[in-house]
DNA sequence: CTACCTAATCTTGTGAAGCT
DNA sequence: AGCTTCACAAGATTAGGTAG
């Protein structure tokens, strides 16, 4: 299961590049947003959100996270090719796969995104990666996270949880929030993210 | 084998110049 | 005005060598 992923992925990641370089120069042409404004509303340099929207650079997930708050939409929704087909059967070969270039862990948009604007996302975080998501504009929306293999450690105002497989645990995305693997195997677990108010 | 140091490399950032 | 490209800097990571 896990090796299978990893192929998918291998053959997705420069495509994936691709896909977030043409869904941010979309989402920031729709706001009216220059460089400039997206850089100081991001905290994401202009020099960097070019090279991002010309493919040029593989930018960490926490870049990316960034520069979604700052567009109004979720991690997820950077990776999904303009508007969300009204797909009923997404083929795991067809789903967007990225692996982040800091951490090494990687995130596959399972779901094709509904109505609502709901995102279901498979994360694979390898052993010692840490994700840590602090001061960011976050989309505000309600997030599920369900562990199916390894041990995911969560940490949010200070506070921290170990998930084990079958652990689910919701939060709000409106503080910081720390995804860790201080296991010694990879932790698979499944993210689903609701926004306030349905379809952003 | 482990720890430490150093150099090389990579990523991300800023500022400036030039192009459209 | 807005964008791209270049030079350069800072910080983190990695690789290689050495000593205990």
């Amino acid at each position: 299961m896990i090796r299978e992923t990893y192929s998918l992925i291998m053959e997705n990641v420069s495509d994936l590049d691709q896909i977030v370089a043409q869904r941010v120069r979309e989402l920031r042409a729709a706001k009216g947003f220059t460089l400039d404004q997206l850089a100081s509303l991001s905290g994401v340099s202009r020099a960097m959100i070019s090279r991002i929207e010309r493919a040029e650079a593989s930018a960490t997930a926490v870049l990316l996270v960034k520069l979604g708050g700052a567009l109004g939409v979720t991690l997820a929704a950077l990776f999904e090719q303009d508007e969300p087909k009204r797909e009923v059967v997404r083929r795991a070969a067809d789903s967007p796969v990225r692996v982040d270039p800091e951490t090494g862990y990687t995130r596959r948009n399972v779901a094709p995104r509904g109505a609502s604007g709901t995102d279901v996302v498979e994360v694979m975080l390898p052993p010692g990666a840490r994700v840590a998501y602090d001061n960011l504009v976050i989309v505000p929306a309600e997030q599920f996270v369900w562990v199916f293999e390894g041990v995911l450690t969560l940490e949010t105002d200070g506070l921290a949880t170990d998930l084990g497989p079958g652990d689910c645990r919701v939060m709000r995305l409106d503080h910081p929030l720390v995804f860790e693997n201080r296991g010694k195997a990879p932790a698979r677990y499944a993210v689903v993210l609701v926004p306030d108010g349905g379809r952003r």
